[in-house]
DNA sequence: AATGAATGAGGATTCATTCAT
DNA sequence: GATGAATGAATCCTCATTCAT
């Protein structure tokens, strides 16, 4: 009554549990880029068929659609702490990894811009809690007397830059990003990934 | 904001041919106030019903989603015009009364955020147009030497706040709105609608 | 980036709201039969294909997979209920009605075999009402003294028969049937549906 | 009816190539336990998880749906046997035994109710075959003249029965399936196992 | 000019079954 | 012999859009 596996239909190579490792990375990498472009209101069909693998495979590695987004901006959100746990990291070098990541991905600016709920994605816990990481690991090499050091400033600048984070091409995001520090009188530089 | 009241679930007769005005504006006030509440990525048939008409009638007067949008941004945009152009405008004034639209509609906060684009709601000329429409009315009353003077500054601005609207309420969205110009060493209030 | 209505393909006629009662009624019938048949746990896109309309139709008109079995079984409760309130209506001659029904309909068979929980169809109120409404029609037709008279035996007897109810044909249905109605004591018949 | 203390979610390591038997048997307890509760119609995958065990070795020990099913069946019906075979076997006895086992089994229900055809599991000859062995079981310790005697009463009896157990507690179904078999005019009980 | 039904494609989700390891 | 990941078809349901009346 349910299941016709189209009996004589040959499939197309199961490639072992071996890639399941493989197939979770591959999905996290085409979310990424994918939500990037797009955003996180996107068919997961998509994501699943940008990863090259079929749709089971995305909902056994991400029960629902949360999860895969969580995948994917955790990611960010660790860089973004490696660099304020980095030797002599600084305010404006950790804002500076911090605003590369908002250049780069339009569902990480979602997801500071406000409370990450967006199209399909309902606001949840997990932008909350991405939120606050990201908040901790900022104040953490905030100096005392930083222009941002009022328990409620940070964020909401961050927030702010994040909806000023807008155009095409990654350069004119970075401008505006830039010019959006530049009038809330923070310094931040250079723009670019963090790298250990 | 209400001139109808659209409860939702109303179905009235036909109402004859005669209602064509009214039916456009019932759509109007319909959509905004459910864009306000959900964003713009809802179904139409939604406004529709809420609107009291068929769908029909929906795409009759508005050829696509794009053009409903259009609308209900366009009455936030001609208020926060007339408030520029009303005798003894301020800035402080009408940045509020923009402000009050801010923390009103998720639909306009998506228009000045950034580039319009939002579910299945491509970013299109409209929210250019619109948003240079703001644009030349906010300027027009900003005096020499204001803090935002600067040619980039006054729209990035305005784009840095809507980005820190967010809340559960209005009153805490309007908080927020507050603190973000500050933080930007704006003044701004009150936060109201304009009225004649 | 939610509907792609295949813009040049046409479309296989839209036959217009005079079709909306035809469809409705295509949709009962259509889903009678394939209950019968199949039982109530059938993909309800067989139903609409059988009917010949689109999967919406069946949306627009029974909001989910109960509505569809309430309307079709509803039919049956109905003709049970006017065999029973008609002109010298006997207790064989209604147990004949409501057994000519067991033996056409696997679905009827769910229903009052037990609790009308099926497959994807979970046990709900509308079965016990249902149920409730047969009940209330055959006691009404009881004489005093009759064989079934005490409170639980009713519906006892009728789920009993219900499960005694199989085989491939209708002769074979209605053989095991009237087998089952002797073993308890009662006389049954004939079986056939109720003609006004 | 309980050997594996499956509490629904142990994953535990490879237990081995010795298992087998015990994996055969651990999947069976399971199938039982699950059937009890949610009938037939259950996705596999939950079986194995019960079990303990991979989807890979249900296949191995149950080439299909069918067989597992059987497999849980079989054991009933065993018991059923064994009842009547035992010294000083009585109608009532047995029948009390086959009561108990309807009164614990959705699955076993279907078996006896009709002609096994539930939800995703097509009837199929096992269900005849079970069926019959139930039924020369039951015959074996009929005395003559017994009031189900005649050759086709037995087990129209049985179904009918079957088809009146409903209830969430066994206790209900008991108390309905005792009342069953009262308004046939069999004495039957107790209702419990068979224990050699 | 309004109504609202019909259409059907699209996306989410589940599971039976296979198969590399 | 066991594991459990991979596959993808099938089903559910929603909605944008058209169009007969």
């Amino acid at each position: 009554m349910t299941q016709h596996p189209t009996s004589e239909e040959r499939r197309p190579a199961n490639r072992g549990p071996k890639a399941a490792a493989g197939n979770r990375a591959a999905l996290v990498t085409a979310a990424r880029e994918i939500y990037a472009v797009h955003g996180l209101d996107v068919p997961l069909s998509r994501i699943a068929r940008r990863a090259g693998v079929g749709q089971g495979v995305l909902y056994r590695h991400f029960p629902d659609r949360e999860a895969i987004a969580v995948a994917v901006l955790e990611e960010n959100v660790r860089q973004i702490e490696q660099a304020a746990a980095a030797e002599g990291a600084t305010p404006a070098g950790v804002l500076g990894v911090l605003t590369w990541h908002l250049t780069q991905s339009a569902a990480f600016i979602g997801l500071l811009h406000a409370d990450g709920a967006s199209g399909r994605l309902p606001a949840h816990a997990f932008a909350r809690e991405l939120s606050e990481r990201v908040e901790r690991a900022l104040r953490g090499c905030l100096p005392e007397g930083h222009r941002l050091g009022a328990p409620d400033d940070l964020m909401l600048a961050v927030a702010m830059v994040s909806g000023a984070v807008t155009g095409p091409t990654h350069r004119e995001r970075a401008h505006r990003a830039l010019a959006a520090w530049r009038l809330l009188g923070v310094t931040v530089g250079p723009v670019r990934p963090f790298e250990g």
